[in-house]
This record gives structure tokens, C-alpha cells and sequence, in this order.
DNA sequence: ACTAATGTTGTAGG
DNA sequence: GCCTACAACATTAG
């Protein structure tokens, strides 16, 4: 579910809620989700104050008077204020006020306590909305397809592949274009549709495709603004040509075939 | 029944 | 080191 504008939501809401607040227990369910032991984590976050709220990317930092609990939510990960508990609760947080839960069909997001933020954390490019274009373009010159090296987290952090044919639709580069091999001209319209659709479905809240809400339970909408992004077939809101679909990196890609060549 | 879905990580190979 | 391809993880929706 989460890309940097789903996971910016999330931090913008959760931090109100849980900065200040004290962690009384965590409980944790089943062992796919925690990283570490159960019982170890619990002990450790036991007492903790919560300083900050932070992201890196699509990951999420909650800063503590000592060390970081550090939550990916993966796909269909969900981290709400005083939700309820379902089937799909892997991890519940009591605070001295009001509590964080967990959630997570899929299962493939991440909680993870350590005394410092964790190597693949640390191992993270810049973030897309802070890159000078300088930088942007030495971190392009890769022999990959574009949209596989905006989706690596290494080259910038918090594109996915949403936002990664939507950026591209707009800068109007074909996704399967080598990186290294785009015009100095053409690098700045993907830096700069690049950060414009970020900055555009932050406004909106992120996209609430499948599962995805904020901290607080509501929806995004920016999923209504998705020019080809789950558009196969669909007329471009350029040219009217349809929509094409192909695989690139494993993943799902949409682009128009006319305005992106 | 089959396919695809916002993501990351590990393996094998070029 | 860089790159690709594939599998794995587990569930749901169309």
C-alpha cells in the first residue's frame, strides 16, 4: 500500500497522537512481522518515551528517549491510533494514553526495535523531495530501465511503483528508457515530475488503493488522479491512445505508448 | 482457476 | 560492483 506520500500521511497523523506519550507494554502476535525476539522488544520498549516520529523513505522511525522503533509497512501494513484488534493484529502498543496497533494481512511490513537506526535504514539514497537535481542525475546513471532505478531505494527513497509510472507519464519518458542513457533535458523533467506528483499526492493523502489508510483510519484520494497508474486499456489524458501495461522489474507498468517514447 | 496487487530480500547467473 | 531474473513471503479481489 505505501509509497513516501502514504507513509508521509501516516507519520503526519500519528505524530500528534503518540509524541510525548509513553509506552507502557507492546504485545506481539505470531513471528513474521517483528524482527528479533518478542520478548527482548517488549522488555525493551517497556517505559521508552516517544521523542519523534520520523521517515526515511517508506520507512517509519518512531524516535525514543532511547533508540528507534523502526516499522515498514510493507504492502497492506496498517499502524492506526486506538484501533481495533483483528485477525491481521501483529503488534499492539499500549501508551499511557490512548495505543497503536499494527495490522498487516500480507504480512510483509516490518517492526523492528534497535538502540540505532538499522543498516537498511542507513543504507537508504536521499529523499526524492530533498535530491538536488545534481545529485538526482549522478544517481540516474545506471544501465537500468528508468523505472527500475527510481524504484531502487538505494538511488532516491520512498518511490514505488505507483508513483514511479506516474512520475514517468508526466515527464513523458518511456519507462524501459536506460537511465544513463537520458538526455541531460529529460533527467530534469523526470526530477521534476518526480516531485511533483509526490508533492501533489501528499496534498491529497496519498492514494488509498487496496487497504491503505491513515494512522487515524481515512482514506486518501489522490487515486483519482492517476493518469496510468491501473489504467490498461484506458484513453491518455494527453492523446487518447490507450494505456499500455507492461512487466518491468517484476512489476506492473503503465505508460502511454504515444507519449512516451 | 487464474492473475495481479502500494514491497523487500535473497539467490543465481551474466 | 552492477545488472537481470526469479522466488519467496501471505492474503485478497476481480
Amino acid at each position: 500500500m505505501p509509497e513516501l506520500p502514504e507513509v508521509e500521511t501516516v507519520v503526519r497523523t500519528l505524530r500528534p497522537a503518540v509524541v510525548g506519550r509513553r509506552i507502557v507494554s507492546a504485545e506481539f502476535r505470531g513471528l513474521r512481522v517483528l524482527i528479533g525476539s518478542p520478548i527482548k522488544t517488549a522488555r525493551a520498549l517497556a517505559g521508552k518515551k516517544i521523542l519523534a516520529v520520523e521517515r526515511y523513505g517508506k520507512f517509519i522511525a518512531i524516535k525514543l528517549d532511547r533508540g528507534y522503533l523502526v516499522v515498514h509497512l510493507g504492502m497492506t501494513g496498517r499502524l492506526l491510533i486506538d484501533g481495533e484488534l483483528s485477525k491481521w493484529t501483529h503488534a499492539i502498543f499500549t501508551l499511557d494514553r490512548g495505543s497503536l496497533v499494527y495490522e498487516d494481512p500480507r504480512q510483509f511490513g516490518r517492526i523492528e526495535y534497535g538502540e540505532t537506526l538499522p543498516q537498511r535504514v542507513a543504507a537508504l539514497g536521499p529523499e526524492p523531495l530533498e535530491v538536488t537535481l545534481e545529485d538526482f542525475s549522478k544517481r540516474l546513471k545506471r544501465r537500468s530501465p528508468v523505472k527500475a532505478v527510481l524504484l531502487n531505494q538505494a538511488v532516491v527513497r520512498g518511490v514505488g511503483n505507483i508513483y514511479a509510472d506516474e512520475a514517468l507519464f508526466r515527464a513523458g519518458v518511456n519507462p524501459k528508457r536506460v537511465a544513463a542513457s537520458l538526455r541531460a533535458d529529460r533527467v530534469e523533467r523526470v526530477f521534476h515530475a518526480m516531485q511533483e506528483v509526490l508533492t501533489e499526492a501528499i496534498d491529497r493523502r496519498g492514494s488509498s488503493v487496496s487497504n491503505y489508510v491513515d494512522s487515524e483510519g481515512r482514506q486518501g484520494s489522490f487515486q483519482t488522479l492517476h493518469r496510468v497508474y491501473q489504467r490498461t486499456g484506458e484513453p491518455c489524458v494527453n492523446c487518447g491512445a490507450p494505456i499500455k501495461r507492461i512487466v518491468l522489474a517484476q512489476r506492473g507498468t503503465h505508460y502511454c505508448p504515444q507519449c512516451q517514447k
